[in-house]
DNA sequence: GGAAGCATGTAAGATGTTACATGATTAC
DNA sequence: GTAATCATGTAACATCTTACATGCTTCC
């Protein structure tokens, strides 16, 4: 048993379980499937690879090819079978913690000319737009196959969360209040900071997942 | 002009636009405003205060004080508001790439027993719903008041994007396909493996955006 | 007596990104 | 010719997390 594997490398595994792929076919076939939740980039594609090869988990043969470039073609060991299992099989996740760019703008976009404000609202609007129409597009595909019913979820928690944000987009843009157009009053702003950082309860501590 | 801060340093500035504060409340006030969608860890917020106060950026005055420690108060500097102001200027914000934990199970789940898939759908689906409680009480607690319009409109995507999550966790245990009891034949895996890593368009390239 | 809050920090390490580096083949 | 696809990797760096380390005060 590896001591504990980061996140990256399951994803790993997983994709590997699907069928063998060489580093390069990884990437692609992450791009395709995981990659709306789950993003690996080139190197660490590379460095995992080997780094699960010395762990024995998986197993790597070098294939010489007419037209191409030779490449190197990995497949699940046993050991590495059963590392991703027991991983599947421990109910414990870790929690996403979100990095939104968009919102950390927003929460203090007090600050900012209103078109800017729109602007970016407009652009995280047409993004997610843009991003339900991928998704769904998944989702019509994998229709009906059981076999792909998974994979089908997680495209559309994608196309939810996209529609969550398309409609929080409108309802937002919809209701800007007005910009006071003499700037605020300190004791306006004062007020605004007492409103935001006093009456707000922090978010509740969760407790430690075993996992 | 400082190089090109990362995101978590105007988080910082953000937060000391609002009032002036030490390093310990800064990472009280985080949890109360901004945690939900960006978290700022204990050593990071020493560290990016001493680095923005080296780049002038923030200044910090030590205040003695009776009955607790000293602690070290930091503000804006002039430098410091014009650069927080220039970030919010900008129109563009890096898209969000989120890592869940959660779908990347989802996603192998089909490896999983049905316990064990329904045991992280209906976790899932509680935590949706606590964040869902807490970010709607401060819509509530926020709303009416225009001085605090942005910082709601934050904790509004969070309660949107929370019950999508609710509702998506029903719609997907409703519909868990029954398990083939005795183990797919190859030629099953095959196809699904075919199903998901070949007729999946991979998501669109975005195209470079400034800033 | 012990827990929780106040307060600041260091050290070590893992994770992950971007840019650099190379080179063949195929299709336009 | 040039761009795209196939193919693998290294180097440098930035970010971020966890654990360690300390110590006073207040409240139960």
């Amino acid at each position: 048993m590896p001591p504990r594997l980061p996140a990256t490398s399951y994803a790993i595994l997983g994709m590997l379980s699907l069928a063998p792929m060489s580093g390069y076919e990884l990437l692609a076939n992450v791009e395709k499937t995981i990659a709306h939740f789950w993003t690996i980039s080139k190197s660490q594609a590379y460095s995992e690879l080997a780094r699960l090869e010395e762990l024995g988990l998986v197993s790597g043969t070098d294939v010489a090819q007419e037209g191409a470039p030779h490449k190197r073609t990995y497949r699940l060991t046993d050991a590495g079978t059963a590392e991703l299992d027991r991983w599947l099989e421990e109910a414990g996740y870790e929690e996403t913690k979100t990095r939104s760019h968009l919102l950390l703008k927003v929460f203090f976009a007090s600050r900012m000319r209103p078109e800017v404000f729109a602007e970016i609202l407009d652009r995280y609007r047409t993004e997610a737009e843009r991003t339900r129409e991928h998704l769904s597009h998944i989702v019509d595909m994998l229709d009906g196959m059981p076999e792909t019913f998974y994979a089908r979820a997680t495209a559309l928690l994608g196309v939810r969360l996209a529609e969550a944000g398309m409609s929080w987009a409108d309802e937002v843009s919809a209701a800007v209040p007005e910009p006071r157009t003499p700037p605020a009053p300190a004791t306006a702003v004062a007020r605004a900071a007492r409103g935001i950082l006093a009456d707000t309860p922090s978010r509740p501590k969760r407790r430690r997942q075993r996992s």
